[in-house]
DNA sequence: TAGATTGTTAATCGATTAACAATC
DNA sequence: TAGATTGTTAATCGATTAACAATC
């Protein structure tokens, strides 16, 4: 008895989530109701049981037979679970493109992230403003994060600088750390460390497509 | 007899090519020419076996018991596998923050892509210039495609856009999409589509330290 | 009622890990 | 030789898909 692990939210269930998110909100902003499986599977191209099984795992309210789920309950429940109304706050390292991307993203903070601090271990840019926010020397960061108890890191730097980063940040209280350099970081197990490879992924596509021209020719 | 599909590279495998690349890399620059499986698993915390069967499916060489596999062999490999060497056109739409950042990576023409064109569908930025690259209109996209015989297309426009633009560059021939926009993207079976939602990985993030903090207290 | 849809149990699939003999 | 390391076969694990009875 009480071993409701039982239809846990995986790890790819919750990849899908945000494909869930976008789909019920058409639904919504068409004043449908209720939704099948069956039907967001197809949308998505994704399987049915699938679909019906991620709705279950997630939807405090069950679905009903012929008339499928509540559109609102289910995005309600998705987008608690994803953390969309209650922003972390987060730090971030890097002054390249990809933080300026980072923090021209107005989105984010409506998907649980709130960037609080940045900073540059270049000292050119320290002082100077990105999007509203100031950029301080990087070794702040350990003090701050502490101070402010922030326990999101992201980091932007080039490679070479991304493990010393990563140690300040684990220093300084961080538990998740988002990041963007090409390079496997090291970190004690309770640290949660999200890769946002694109070079990887770039290669991933190129390596698919000429598998892809292969075969077809 | 000839069903040599045997040690075939997996998706997941792919995912681990570039972490590897990097550890060999380092090792390179040492001079030290062999390496065993169970030390780049220690450097990256993977399982032994694992990095092995990958090696193993990609090295043009055997292992030698006890001395390891040459660096040298792997990486030539690895990156003759992920397409480093000769770069694959693509055609970058949009001008957000996304595409400059895609645009001032320096580093991507090394890593198999180089852009070509770049499309905008506001007509506002049309004609300016980003990192050398002009910017054209987006009812250019499927003739140019076409015509310069690019099979990758970059989405990094608006979600309400995304599948538009999308339709143009299939219609252009495009065979492989690497989508920024946080949308399911519809497409013929034979297009891949690889999404890069930052919004959704961000998410994961945000779960997964929300749960680790609830059974850590 | 008939039929679409749910929820659940079982089968399948793919990837990871374990076990162990072969080899330099 | 002894021992580290490879390569391979078998076991495990987790996620997806199929099958089917229950239900509105």
């Amino acid at each position: 008895m009480y071993e409701y692990n039982k239809n846990a939210v995986t790890t790819q269930a919750l990849h899908r989530m945000p494909y869930y998110i976008q789909q019920l909100r058409i639904l919504q902003n068409e004043n449908i109701e209720t939704v099948s499986a069956p039907r967001i599977a197809e949308r998505l191209n994704l399987n049915e049981v699938q679909v019906r099984k991620d709705f279950a795992a997630v939807s405090s309210v069950k679905g009903k037979p012929k008339a499928g789920f509540s559109v609102s309950e289910l995005l309600d429940n998705m987008e608690e679970l994803l953390g969309y109304n209650n922003a972390d706050e987060a730090v971030l390292v890097g002054t390249g493109s990809i933080a300026h991307a980072i923090l021209a993203h107005e989105g984010f903070q409506n998907y649980g992230l709130k960037i609080v601090a940045a900073f540059d271990t270049n000292t050119d840019g320290i002082g100077s403003e990105i999007n509203g926010i100031k950029i301080l020397p990087s070794d702040k960061i350990s003090n701050l994060c502490r101070r402010m108890q922030v326990h999101i890191g992201i980091i932007t730097v080039p490679a070479q600088q991304a493990q010393v980063v990563c140690d300040q940040l684990v220093a300084g209280g961080v538990l998740a750390i988002w990041n963007f350099a090409p390079v496997h970081l090291s970190v004690p197990d309770y640290i949660l460390v999200q890769n946002e490879n694109l070079v990887a992924s770039l290669a991933m596509l190129s390596k698919h497509l000429k598998q892809a021209m292969k075969t077809k020719i």
